[in-house]
DNA sequence: TATGAATGAGGGTTCATTCAT
DNA sequence: GATGAATGAACCCTCATTCAT
């Protein structure tokens, strides 16, 4: 219950974050969050200018090894095997922020609208950017698209199909290389 | 200003649709598609029990024809080629569609908790139970769940990619094909 | 179900009834009577001009019986026996409509806005007048209010006592009677 | 107009009680009290959950003297000396929340279906426990009944009849000790 | 580092009532 | 003798936000 001090900034993050990805965004108020630290929504204001700034900071937090990765990505020759170790990396990222892209991709009409809407869209294109080539067809160019949606399909969705949560990740990994693959040699 | 009577119950819905798909379900507000229509917020209330009632009956309007193609899928043979036929018709049905489906997309984290939430996941499980066996590897299972999670992204985020419509369509139809096919062939 | 025609005023005026005394005049709605009459809530505005007019309906109706026995009272010789008389009409009346005073007893604050608020406490001191003499001392004059008060809570709250209906009229009655002669030798 | 802080909530009980006495429940908003208060109805909800919860302040506030005398009359021989005294205290918890017990009488039906609705009606047959006996006759019964409800009566419908208030009291604490005397002597 | 008290705006919902048909 | 469609006003309630302490 009494959580060490001069950490609430950090879970006012983690509370916020469990409650956004549970219920949404909307409908996750400043009044929960408080409750369940066991604070007032001022103290939350002391934090945080507004609501929006709390997911902000979340976001920022989370995202940092996803930026790493573009970074990363863009100063690899574009061969397959980068590409391959480009969606290899993505997949940790993925599994290492999983609730907020849970949240992200459940709340995306809402986060449409935030600041950091742009910046979310953003990153996924320059992510497909990095794996897929101008002089591609459409069809592999859907391929490249595929990849990236069949890990976040495969890491969120397939949570309702039954087997094992290791056996699952390699097998989507495997289908995401198989893609991108394809979609290499195609050209 | 002034429509044709009788069909106010239609022209709620369509309105609301448009607003929920664009703004999301919790941001639009009766108040505006009341505004919209030039009526009453009351109005709104002799058509529908509660705002969820409108989205339930949009749902179950547009929702028909994928109903259908679960009903029609069950009687087929499962062969490969029934399955290349039903994500044909699912591409249909999806672009029939289109704005109740990127609206339930872009608000699952609203749409878990309404009424049609189950709905909505129980179909898609539907459609995916037509494609894939019980008896394929891990692997094609995600392919089949990639197959149609493809025709999702392809339908609705590949608006962001340059391209003709019709011809990214039938890339992505083309892709979605694939999998299954490769998905068929490894079992 | 389909009941015989061209009673519905009165079928209304029941219905009303059963749900006003049930649970309040302000709490029950038009929509409510409506459908439980199975008719549209504009054809209860055809038979009545307004849902308090609905109430003055029942109230006349109803009340009638009391009238009489005021002005029977009026006439009568101001002895003991007539005042037993009228505490024995008193009652049967009470009974004879007793949703309609159980609702009155239960919604006074509602009804004293109303039209026939003022009529029903006008009657109430009427009958009180005609058993209580200007030269009792005021424990007598208690005592005579004393013993309408009897026979309402007699009437209503004694449902929550146990024992059979009609030895508690009974002896709800012996109380009153009681009251009122020693008001009498009092004098 | 600004009156000294930190009593707020007290005066929303103040204030409310009030309209609730003068108007009934239902007629009386929020936006009322508020108003009068010279606040907003948000801060209303500050201080209480519910527009219930103000109801339920009150009359726990209120109700205790009223409880504590159950609790008294419990450790009391069950003599008629007892009984008297009970009824003596009865009528001065009943003028000291005379706002709150007219309210509850004038609003009995919407009462009922309040958390508080039970808890007063529990009261009243826990008081009348107290002054009734199980071998009294079915007509000492009433008597007792009759004693409890003339104070009410006495307490509120006297109001209308002419006189001074402190000899009214005493006149109808005189007939209740009357009626629980011959209760008591009936056995 | 927080809290207590309050606000303004807006939310969804319900109501009695009207009126053309 | 009734309905279908709609309205205007009001309702209770919740929210993100503010600010003096």
């Amino acid at each position: 219950m009494a959580q060490a001090r001069g950490n609430t900034r950090q879970r006012i993050q983690d509370v916020a974050l469990e409650l956004f990805a549970e219920q949404g965004y909307e409908k996750t108020s400043l009044r929960e969050i408080a409750e369940r630290l066991d604070v007032t929504k001022a103290a939350l204001y002391y934090h945080f200018k507004t609501k929006e700034d709390i997911l902000i900071g979340i976001f920022e937090d989370l995202t940092r090894p996803m930026d790493e990765l573009i970074a990363w990505g863009h100063d690899q020759p574009r061969t397959l095997e980068t590409k391959q170790e480009i969606l290899r990396r993505y997949q940790e990222a993925l599994l290492a922020a999983a609730p907020l892209f849970r949240f992200m991709q459940e709340n995306q009409a809402t986060v449409r609208e935030l600041s950091i809407g742009l910046t979310f869209k953003e990153r996924m294109i320059a992510v497909i950017g990095l794996i897929q080539e101008p002089e591609f067809s459409m069809t592999d160019k859907v391929r490249s698209v595929s990849a990236i949606f069949t890990m976040h399909a495969g890491t969120f969705f397939m949570e309702n199909i039954e087997g094992d949560a290791e056996e699952k990740h390699e097998a989507v990994l495997e289908v995401a290389l198989d893609l991108i693959g394809q979609a290499h040699q195609g050209a």
